[in-house]
DNA sequence: AAAAATACAGAATAATATTCTTCGAATAGG
DNA sequence: CCTATTCGAAGAATATTATTCTGTATTTTT
């Protein structure tokens, strides 16, 4: 999975246009189309362009509080951490989650409407999951990146 | 920005694959290509749907190593606040960032290449911003999502 | 040095996006 | 209650883009 210079501009601009087509891309990085395309491609068939995806304005679709949540789990026991992480999958309201190793066990990001909302999904969703042990919310004012 | 049924079809789908051509948007969704091509226009008009992009493997290009990083300033003075909200938009390490309410004043999540870099990150970069007080560093393991 | 593989360009074709025109239904005004 | 207007959609026509095919120069392998 070697990538040269031109792979890589190719993967800044379709990062910063995904749907910017070939002839402008290859307009950019100084190739003609075809191999443009071939090397796009090939991008996308090792598994270095993993996809494509919209970027929503998640206020515009009604998620307008976004929070960083922070869970240490009760149990260390592999089952827990198992039990716990098929849980999360399975929650939209979940937009991210990693598992870290530092202060606390994982970092999880929601968006949901409103405050009440994210009650409603801590005491309803999060708080039933089995070995959860401490949760600390943090409220997003303002996104800078 | 009245959304309807039909918007937040076109919405998941194109989230899903933001390559998605009309004609199968319009399949999927029961609509002629026309009214879908129109609908999906004025989404990005008003703003719901910001841009596209694509999704890249960050192992691939070098970026082993993510952390969430909390980051607690010194001062809470606007002067400070304008200072370091500055300061990380120039970061390219940094890829996201979030001005928090909570146990800190910001979350970030930083991409680097190994713990070396990071360090050097570190030092050289983050702890050189005026105002700045407390760090803490969470590495990621594993993205659950 | 010959053979094979690689990377690219340009042309041809296939598919898709975009625009334009028209139609029918719902709604407001007289 | 009828007519004008708006709205949402369909279908055809055109413009643009993606994709494939063919040929050539360059580099690598044997």
């Amino acid at each position: 999975m070697v990538l040269d210079a031109i792979d890589k501009q190719i993967i800044n601009l379709l990062r910063e246009n995904g749907k910017m087509n070939n002839k402008e891309v290859a307009g950019k990085i100084g190739l003609s189309v075809t191999p443009t395309f071939e090397r796009i491609k090939r991008l996308e068939r090792i598994g270095v362009i993993q996809g494509y995806t919209a970027l929503i304005n998640r206020k515009a679709i009604g998620r307008d509080l976004k929070v960083i949540c922070q869970v240490s789990l009760k149990s260390h026991e592999k089952e827990g951490i198992d039990v716990f992480e098929s849980a999360i999958r399975e929650l939209p309201e979940v937009s991210h989650a990693y598992h870290v190793a530092g202060a606390t066990d994982y970092m999880l990001t929601i968006e949901v409407a409103n405050m009440e909302v994210y009650q409603d999904f801590l005491k309803n969703q999060l708080a039933r999951i089995p070995h959860i042990g401490q949760v600390n919310s943090s409220f997003v004012m303002s996104e800078l990146k």
